[in-house]
DNA sequence: CTGGGGAGGGGGCCC
DNA sequence: CGGGCCCCCTCCCCA
């Protein structure tokens, strides 16, 4: 993918960067981002283009791109591999709307679309310099649309198919489509019931990793006195027999071409 | 609390 | 060796 028009925004955000703001990298996404409003949950169907006829009837094709209240996004949608429509700052009025929609989606991560995490991953705050070791990552890939860096194309790619609500990972055994294939996969647990992670002190089976890692965080700050012998749930991911099933949500339909790009 | 989806980060592999 | 891509992890939000 060929994007990132040498263009103006990726030297402002150079500029951004240079000047170790994190802060304007977020205030530019803002600005962008409550165009963005995320797509609305249970959204499954892209643009259009996109995922096929899998959407469910009732799966209102709207896309962040089709608002709610009838006003639509900015045009500053990829439609075709690599080609992304220079972005575009809001006017007020489109800032003022869709600042409003995002009041309604409650702000889905923090505040901005392409979150930092909490993590300084952006070391170059205080320092100032942006070669300096801080900046270990280097984030040299802007989305045109919220200005998110990211560390690398693919993972801007990744990215870009939220604004272009692709689904590429289409689940077999209902009509749930998925950005990233490892959200299939573990989306497909969900059917096959598999429950490979297992708490130890209350046997509970779980069938994520994370799920598991919630549990015990709970698990041990609800116990931490009791348990003085045993640790709870270790962070271990395979708790007894590994999913025996065989896969039965194994990847049988390689997924549509992973974004011809 | 739990379950499920969305999203970004990071390590590793391959070309 | 570097970049692209993939897989997996972890966290967030929401029902």
């Amino acid at each position: 993918m060929s994007h990132l028009p040498s263009s103006s925004v990726r030297d402002h955000m150079k500029w951004a960067g240079l000047l170790g703001c994190e802060a304007v990298l977020s205030s530019m996404a803002l600005m962008q981002a409550s165009t963005m409003a995320a797509p609305p949950k249970k959204m499954m169907a892209p643009l259009g283009h996109a995922p096929p006829q899998r959407d469910g009837p009732d799966s209102a094709p709207q896309s962040h791109m089709i608002l709610p209240s009838g006003m639509s996004c900015p045009p500053l949608l990829i439609r075709k591999e690599g080609e992304f429509q220079a972005p575009r700052l809001l006017d007020e009025k489109d800032m003022r709307t869709n600042e409003d929609m995002q009041q309604k989606k409650k702000n889905r991560k923090s505040v901005t679309p392409c979150k930092v995490r909490e993590q300084p991953v952006f070391k170059m705050g205080t320092g100032g310099d942006e070669n300096g070791p801080a900046s270990k990552v280097q984030k040299n890939f802007i989305c045109d649309h919220c200005y998110g860096a990211f560390r690398s194309g693919y993972h801007l790619k990744r990215h870009i198919l939220i604004h272009t609500g692709e689904k590429p990972f289409a689940c077999d055994m209902c009509d749930m489509r998925f950005i990233q294939r490892y959200h299939l996969e573990r989306h497909k647990r969900v059917h096959s019931g598999e429950k490979p992670y297992q708490c130890e002190r209350c046997q509970q089976n779980f069938s994520r990793t994370d799920r598991l890692l919630r549990h015990r965080r709970l698990c041990q700050g609800r116990s931490v006195a009791k348990v003085e012998n045993q640790p709870c749930c270790e962070p271990r991911p395979y708790q007894q027999e590994p999913p025996p099933a065989p896969p039965t949500w194994s990847p049988l339909h390689p997924p549509p071409g992973r974004l011809a790009v």
